[in-house]
DNA sequence: AAACACGGCGCG
DNA sequence: AAAGCGCGCCGTGTTT
């Protein structure tokens, strides 16, 4: 194994395209006994040091050097982006540790992985140096605002603490069978970057008239309010409009708040309300919800956008305690859409984003993966026959659910049963008792009861699937997934096992295919520019759509092999050649 | 002023 | 006994 050397970088601010670069760093290359040094170097004047302290990092990055080491980082995504930078060079092909993997890997359910806490408890490592350092994270300058000593022994500690959780984490990795779990994390380091790095775009022209367009409407809504509700109540504020609309309208509570079990006003309350009363102060305040909240999506894309529309999201690859992936600044996982549930004002916010220019982009869609691995994770013979044979599980629940209402229904009817029947499975292989089936597929509770002992007549470790998971979950406090990664559970919530084991499960296949198709293009202009759950992008030129078909046959192969999963995977393509709201099917 | 909890809402 | 879950972001309201 490669000798160690910790690396961390000091910055003027966290975004690498948004101007920030890095200005110092900091090197640990003690062995497990502690010999070896903690050095800090810093690139600003005066010249001399700086010059050194180029030199050195030349050296660190050098191809050539005649002993190369493996860098360690925590975090390492935003020191390789703010060292790359700096170099103006690549740094694949560079071994690299990342210990922040290392912390989700081995204790997935903390609260945050973050260098400072991780340091204190596991190691009860001293503080105190932090938050002197931290109040210049928000100045100016970033950290370059922080006076030097109070900086270095930062650095020192920064650096120390990432070498202590490397050789913490280190021996666990091969004796607790982690080692590909761990090599495709960080493999999925280099991936990340280069998705970061690559972008996607928006329409800004077409923000700002967005932007203004719902800020005007915010106000009409408001307005209407206001002549309902007069000036002393502000919409914005659950506690204000719960007040207003329970005990001075009198209006009937139809819901309660998940933890505080307050009269709830959210969209769900204020529709049964509509329902129930017709009363126009309903419609306002879900105008003046949906509108605000639009106007601030659009003015964030045109805040963190540049002046070509670009957008660099931030990916995290260790933020959710299953192991799937999170997006922000801005979080492009929940961009509205324009049709679905049923929602009265609906923000057709995909429209903005479009293919860079000379680009299109292809998105390549999981179909219902969800479905496909809770089979899998069922080891159900008869679910997991349906897959195999190309079948479609749900139309099969659903013909046992409804009998001949759905054998005989057709067209749109046929549909919404079937939809009303896939709530059904998912209710059921995430626990859902044989009581709460007739409200999910909309028959009455007692011959939900009987649809439901006819399911699990037909699918015994399909429906049982639940109640092993919430066992296994009491009885060793975590689930494995199909690539062998254990994820802790929370011990109050040992029902969500089920969940645990699917999202991550489906994560582990993303984020596999995403290092294997980031192979594929490597740093080239083409390639993926952002991942969602189980969905990718794909940026592609115009100028070679006679070639797509064979590369997104390429792509479809290695998003579908796994052999780990015993249901087969298949993948839906679509083509957006204006805006992501208007994007097509697309035959590969 | 900063940190935290919560409600609410968008997506997968 | 009962329960889908996971995120990020925004605003409000409370606490420090």
């Amino acid at each position: 194994m490669k000798t160690l050397l910790t690396y961390d970088t000091e910055t003027t601010g966290l975004y690498r395209h948004d101007g920030d670069e890095m200005f110092a760093f900091s090197t640990c290359n003690k062995n497990p006994d502690g010999y070896g040094t903690t050095a800090v170097h810093r690139l600003d004047p005066p010249k001399a040091r700086a010059r050194a302290s180029q030199a050195r990092l030349d050296a660190i990055w050098s191809d050539t050097g005649k002993r190369r080491y493996a860098k360690v980082m925590h975090n390492a995504r935003f020191d390789l982006g703010m060292t790359e930078k700096r170099l103006g060079r690549s740094l694949r092909g560079h071994e690299i540790h990342e210990t922040m993997a290392l912390s989700h890997i081995f204790q997935n359910l903390l609260p945050t992985h973050k260098l400072e806490y991780l340091g204190w408890e596991l190691f009860g490592y001293d503080r105190k140096f932090d938050a002197p350092a931290h109040k210049y994270l928000n100045s100016e300058r970033g950290m370059l605002d922080c006076p030097e000593e109070v900086l270095t022994p930062y650095q020192v500690a920064d650096a120390e603490r990432t070498h202590l959780l490397m050789h913490f984490f280190l021996p666990r990795i091969a004796q607790e069978g982690l080692q590909e779990v761990y090599d495709m994390e960080r493999r999925l380091v280099w991936t990340t970057l280069t998705i970061e790095d690559r972008g996607v775009v928006v329409n800004r022209a077409r923000c700002r008239e967005m932007a203004e367009h719902y800020m005007k409407e915010a106000d009409l809504a408001r307005e209407r309010f206001r002549t309902i509700a007069g000036y002393g109540v502000n919409p914005g504020s659950a506690k204000q409009l719960q007040y207003l609309l329970f005990k001075k309208m009198g209006f009937p509570v139809v819901k309660l708040t998940k933890k505080a079990k307050q009269p709830s006003t959210d969209a769900e309350a204020l529709e049964a309300l509509i329902q129930q009363t017709n009363h126009p102060i309903f419609a306002a305040i879900l105008q003046i919800k949906a509108y605000s909240k639009a106007a601030d999506v659009f003015a964030g894309y045109l805040d963190v956008s540049d002046d070509d529309g670009v957008i660099h999201p931030s990916i995290h690859p260790y933020a959710a305690k299953t192991g799937r992936e999170s997006c922000s600044r801005p979080n492009l996982h929940n961009v509205s859409k324009e049709t679905t549930r049923n929602v009265r004002y609906p923000v057709p916010a995909r429209r903005v984003f479009k293919p860079k220019p000379g680009f299109v982009n292809f998105m390549l869609d999981y179909s219902g993966i969800e479905a496909r691995i809770l089979a899998h994770m069922s080891g159900d013979e008869g679910v997991i026959k349906i897959f195999q044979e190309g079948g479609d599980f749900h139309a099969v629940a659903s013909e046992i659910f409804y009998g001949d209402m759905f054998r005989n229904a057709t067209g749109a009817a046929r549909k919404s049963l079937r939809d009303a029947g896939k709530n059904g499975d998912f209710r059921i292989g995430y626990g859902g008792g044989e009581d709460k089936l007739g409200g999910t597929i909309g028959i009455e509770q007692s011959l939900g009861v009987a649809a439901y002992r006819r399911f699990k007549a037909r699918f015994p470790k399909y429906t049982n699937l639940n109640k092993r998971q919430a066992k296994e979950v009491r009885e060793c406090g975590f689930v494995t997934t199909a690539f062998g990664r254990p994820l802790c559970v929370p011990a109050d919530k040992a029902f969500a096992g089920t969940n645990y084991d699917s999202q991550g499960t489906a994560a582990g296949i993303l984020k596999r295919a995403q290092n294997r198709i980031d192979e594929y293009f490597g740093t080239s202009e083409e390639g993926m520019v952002l991942p969602i759950h189980d969905e990718l992008w794909i940026q592609w030129p115009r100028k070679r759509l006679r070639e797509a078909k064979g590369m997104l046959r390429d792509v479809i192969a290695m998003m579908v092999d796994f052999p780990q999963i015993s249901v087969p995977l298949e993948v839906e393509v679509k083509i957006c050649t204006s805006d992501w709201n208007s994007a097509k099917e697309y035959e590969v």
